[in-house]
DNA sequence: ACGAACTATGAATCGAACT
DNA sequence: CAGTTCGATTCATAGTTCG
């Protein structure tokens, strides 16, 4: 049997590739699929700019059924892939994580963790009718129940403030120089951050490890294995992708082996809205707020707003209002009552960002 | 017909009992299904019953069919009870959501957002073999494609500091007083925090409507809707929740009812035409129209149209037209001069409604 | 040179009412 | 039901231009 030829990028179909790798090859699969958005018309913002949206062909099916029969074979042969210690990585937002995680759970596949990336820049709901769309989605499975994929527990916690990682990871968006560009122009719609595949191929596989991605598009994957001394398989039908990919991946240097081991650990304060006081029940809807010298008055209501004489709204917008101002920080201005002395609100907020730790 | 009862808790199984409600009579249901697999010990159906030997593939496809089986059962019967403008919300881990996920798309449900409840003090892996599972899923989700379910987005961006609210909500465990407890030991094993259905119960539904929970459990569902002056119905099996979720039920007081409405939507403001300004002598005819950048003017005529060098007709139109964008909302776009500084025409339209009231 | 102001953009199932 | 009109709607960053 001829050896395995490493670190490459095959051209072609995802399913058709994978068939012609022998079994129990990879340690990792990373698969970022396509997510079957079905986007029906144009967006555009508020300012009327145009919003570029995923509408590539690749994205296309014509059913749920069609999407799953799809996903299921490029998963089964990932599965005869990977080692009997194997693991695989997905990742998808809600219009195809459901249909992932399903089939990924029917194939045999033991899943691990669900983990969201939390982004801390998504792109906003344009037309204020959903909530922002601000994580995806990522699943961790094993090849079997039995299997005992690789877990680098104590080098993630050591990079994690000596705190045991979470299954919520918090990081920005994939933009500037990091994002591979054609005239100015993304070149790819959905290049993922190599902060995620950092922290995913740093976790669960050991250096030397052969790291297989049928869904390369510009190479994320390979980059950050290079980078961190594990080999890759790339598959990937676009040949613009494909060079774009290798001339990324040719840039990489690998780390020497013992500094491979730093994660980003961003730790910003959490941030706490007024609504969370009443969710919470810190503060009572009904509860009235005075400014510091009682001049003025508001009325909390359940959904987080406050309503005064002249105008409901938010604690800042409130405030603005009647103080006649442009604008206001509502948590310095509003007071509430407590045992006959006025206490800011803001010292609520305190309370709650310390019960959050 | 006789008059279907409300705020109470039936006891049985759930897939009767839904059968036995009418047909679109609910605003919303909200379910935190029970997920039997996986757990400790072996497997159990969701009717109890053991499954024997789990070890092979076909054993856990068996038991992933039995539960899927009793979620299409209870869901479509959901669905069958909601109204054409109706919402569901499930809750659920890696574990079953991506099952509930992908029978909600089967159904014809139409997914609005996922939302992943971030838990500040999850309890931790001990044995240190995964991740932190610091997180649930939700999933909101309409009747159907064309439905427009409730979404107060003023109320929850009001709340959240002014802030379009994101997918992603961090909430603390349901711990302390809140937590019911029996001899010192918890009640419920799964009981949720009220603070999360507070917010779904505030952002997608309205005073006096209806909300179905078909797994009740200790009644977090029947105490906030009660509190916040929606009504509830539940069901659960277990006489013991149904005798601890009445008592606690009945010690809750309803919020006064200006206190748990949301703000209203500027959508379901009077309509006000322009042409109202002229009449009401708030704006002459002849009088210019400036956007902010004072790079665009427009002259108002007598019937409440207005003039640019490039077209006439509403300010819709015609600020769509100096733009050379498809569609503009002329109330904001449009600015009259006072006192040398321009203010919005729209400032005119709110001192119009407010003469309203 | 430095800060303020302005512009660009990201996996998006993105309107409602009336004729 | 389709077509038309009214008019509601964005957050965090990065990069660029202007003062």
């Amino acid at each position: 049997m001829t050896e395995l030829k490493k670190d490459v990028i095959l051209k072609g179909d995802s399913i058709e590739r994978l068939k012609k790798l022998p079994d129990a090859c990879a340690d990792l699969v990373f698969a970022d699929p396509p997510y079957n958005l079905q986007l029906a018309g144009g967006l555009t913002r508020p300012n009327q700019t145009h919003v570029d949206g995923v509408t590539d062909d690749w994205d296309q099916f014509s059913s749920f059924a069609a999407y799953d029969e799809f996903c299921r074979a490029w998963l089964a042969e990932c599965r005869r892939i990977l080692k009997p210690d194997g693991a695989l990585w997905v990742i998808g937002s809600y219009h195809n994580i459901f249909r992932l995680g399903t089939a990924i759970q029917d194939l045999g596949f033991w899943i691990q963790n669900d983990v969201v990336w939390v982004k801390t820049n998504p792109m906003p709901n344009f037309k204020g009718t959903r909530l922002t769309n601000a994580h995806e989605t990522l699943i961790w499975a094993a090849r079997d129940q039995k299997s005992r994929p690789t877990f680098n527990y104590h080098s993630l916690k050591a990079g994690n403030d000596d705190v045991q990682l979470r299954s919520d990871w918090t990081f920005p968006l994939c933009t500037g120089r990091e994002r591979l560009k054609d005239d100015g122009k993304k070149l790819h719609p959905t290049q993922k951050p190599e902060a995620l595949l950092h922290r995913i191929i740093l976790g669960t596989t050991n250096p030397g490890d052969l790291i297989v991605d049928p869904f390369f598009g510009t190479g994320t994957t390979g980059a950050v294995a290079k980078r961190l001394g594990r080999h890759f398989i790339g598959i990937d039908q676009d040949a613009g992708y494909i060079t774009a990919a290798k001339k990324r991946i040719k840039a990489v240097s690998p780390l020497r082996e013992e500094d491979a081991v730093a994660l980003p650990s961003p730790r910003k304060q959490p941030r706490i809205a007024f609504g969370q006081l009443i969710e919470s029940g810190l503060l009572s809807p009904g509860t009235k707020l005075y400014c510091p010298k009682k001049r003025h008055v508001a009325r909390i209501k359940a959904d987080g707003s406050v309503a005064a004489d002249t105008a409901s709204g938010s604690i800042h917008k409130v405030g603005a209002s009647v103080q006649n101002a442009p604008s206001c920080n509502g948590w310095t201005f509003w007071h509430y009552e407590a045992a006959g002395k006025l206490q800011p609100i803001d010292s609520l907020r305190s309370m709650i960002r310390q019960g959050m730790n």
